[in-house]
DNA sequence: CGAAGGTTGACTCG
DNA sequence: CGAGTCAACCTTCG
């Protein structure tokens, strides 16, 4: 490279330093290093139409993680004698403007596999091959690349984890040290006429902010990333005994978890190291857990729905994708919708989930099972899609090939075809939590109910309601329907719908979904149709 | 074609 | 608290 170039790194995933391969190439052998990250509108401008604070596309407290993570990258840049330059708007546009500006020589950024970031990374590298312009695009967000499993599987993404972890096998990585440290940057050109901000606030931003117990407890950056990580790895009987399915889904104030979601989510720790210190951990111990249980399972389960998603179109809707099932979700579900994002079910476990999501942006993998089989075939029938929506707003994680992944998964769309297990809205949380202290938490208004009806509500005398200062129908809802005849239903709207599926070989067509959902209500029994009428209408 | 296996269901029984 | 039962799905593999 000539003297006097210029590089531009720039930062969408991937808020990190370490093993950071599009940051090293960006400062190898450049005169000037152009570090970015653009402020997209169509992620963070303000939607006041939106049922809850942020944009269309992020809650508050998503957009408040990543503002502290840019805040953290700027800090961790500027050690190194950089920093971050921050831009708004269009992020193909600026891009575009900012390599012709600064007469950019080679652009350096993390490859990702989203519809979203192919179709934006189109355009820019589209520009740059017209410019001469060198493009360094590394995989390094995941594990594995998931364009080569999906060639060595013959062109078609592996449906299942076993014949992921089979073709998958080791990283290519592992055998050579990862870069965790970059000495020195170099300094970044003039901006000319590029309007440079640093890394605005919320407020900045054009949000309020918000009430304190709104706000989540989990703090943005790759500096928390690595504390947290240290924190996880430390007890190592803990990782080696790793087993997920064994976490408690109710515990808060110390979650089960390593809650390094959102962190792996933005890219503030990479995948890659994450795996590198648990490999460590299994090398000091006698034995350990394995996938998909263990907790590099869980890193492999990442992977692995990254995997399907990148191999699948129209992996984020049920129409056109073809391994989703064709469902006759409820087309009038609007309130039934509603009452679950808000957490006025009537069912305090599901609540409870809902309202810590809305508040901390976060809960255990179970809880999110919970309600997400409650939504769907568990007892509203509601779209997929429709509660894959709300996830996606609030969750500080969430992750659009593994939320999506996990819906197809819980609505037994795909991947899962159990629809006979139906988690209890009643008695799942109550074998982990008898007492109902994380209901107590995040719905107060249920504190003083005694813990045998905590789970249930609805069924206490109207003394002990008076006594709790809780009168379910006034001071809580009741519940939007009843589990037992609801789940039965579901049940039934699964068995014919996989039918109608299997005997059109998955090629179902909105007609005949029209048709099945019209058999379906016609087969409803007349006594609970008038109940679920007479519900729906007190 | 049949058998086996699938990250995490609820319930009852001993 | 672990095993068996319930009713039974799908995909994968031989």
């Amino acid at each position: 490279m000539s003297a006097g170039s210029s590089s531009l790194m720039w930062f969408r995933k991937g808020l990190r330093i370490h093993d950071n391969p599009a940051l090293e190439h960006a400062s190898k052998g450049s005169n000037f290093l152009y570090p970015v990250f653009v402020i997209d509108p169509h992620y963070m401008k303000p939607d006041p139409t939106a049922p809850s604070p942020g944009s269309f596309k992020a809650g508050l407290n998503r957009i408040r993680f990543l503002l502290q993570s840019l805040v953290d990258l700027d800090s961790n840049l500027k050690k190194l004698g950089s920093r971050l330059l921050v831009l708004k708007g269009d992020p193909s546009e600026v891009i575009i403007r900012c390599l012709k500006e600064w007469d950019v020589k080679r652009l350096c950024f993390e490859y990702d596999t989203e519809p979203y970031y192919q179709a934006l990374d189109a355009k820019v590298k589209g520009f740059a091959s017209t410019a001469g312009i060198e493009v360094f695009s590394p995989v390094s967000h995941t594990l594995f690349n998931p364009a080569e499993i999906i060639q060595k599987n013959g062109g078609r993404p592996p449906l299942s984890y076993q014949s992921f972890l089979k073709l998958a096998g080791e990283p290519s990585w592992i055998s050579s040290p990862l870069s965790m440290t970059i000495s020195s940057l170099p300094p970044f050109g003039n901006v000319m006429n590029c309007e440079i901000s640093e890394v605005p606030t919320v407020e900045e931003l054009g949000y309020e902010e918000a009430q304190q117990d709104e706000i989540s407890p989990f703090r943005g950056g790759e500096s928390e990333a690595l504390k947290r990580l240290r924190q996880s790895i430390e007890n190592k009987e803990w990782v080696a005994n790793f087993e997920k399915p064994k976490g408690d889904p109710s515990a808060f104030l110390k979650p089960a978890t390593t809650v390094l979601s959102p962190y792996l989510k933005f890219g503030c720790l990479s995948s890659r190291y994450f795996y590198t210190c648990l490999q460590d951990v299994h090398k000091n111990v006698k034995r350990h857990t394995l996938p998909p249980v263990s907790l590099a399972g869980q890193l492999l389960w990442r992977d692995f729905f990254y995997t399907v998603a990148f191999g699948t179109p129209k992996f984020d809707q049920m129409r056109g994708n073809k391994i989703c099932k064709q469902i006759p979700w409820n087309d009038d579900d609007d309130e039934l919708l509603a009452a679950w994002r808000e957490g006025r079910t009537g069912y305090p476990w599901i609540d409870a989930i809902m309202i810590q999501l809305r508040k901390w942006g976060w809960m255990h993998h179970l809880a999110r099972h919970c309600v997400a089989c409650f939504l769907t075939r568990g007892d509203l029938f509601v779209h997929w899609e429709k509660g894959r929506d709300v996830f996606e707003r609030l969750l500080i994680d969430s992750d659009w090939a593994i939320n999506n992944g996990n819906w197809l998964w819980l609505s037994c769309s795909s991947f899962f075809y159990q629809y006979n297990r139906i988690y209890s809205p009643i008695s799942f949380g109550k074998k982990y939590d008898p007492n109902g202290d994380y209901i107590r938490y995040f719905l107060p208004v249920l504190k003083d109910m005694p813990k045998e009806y905590i789970y249930e509500p609805w069924t206490a005398p109207l003394s002990i309601q008076n006594t709790a200062k809780c009168i379910i129908g006034r001071d809580y809802p009741k519940p939007v329907v009843y589990h037992d005849s609801a789940s039965k239903e579901c049940k039934r709207k699964m068995a014919e719908a996989y039918a109608l599926n299997k005997k059109l070989t998955g090629l179902v067509s909105e007609d005949d979904l029209i048709n099945l959902r019209r058999k379906l209500e016609e087969d409803q029994k007349p006594e609970v149709k008038n109940k679920r009428q007479r519900k729906l209408m007190g």
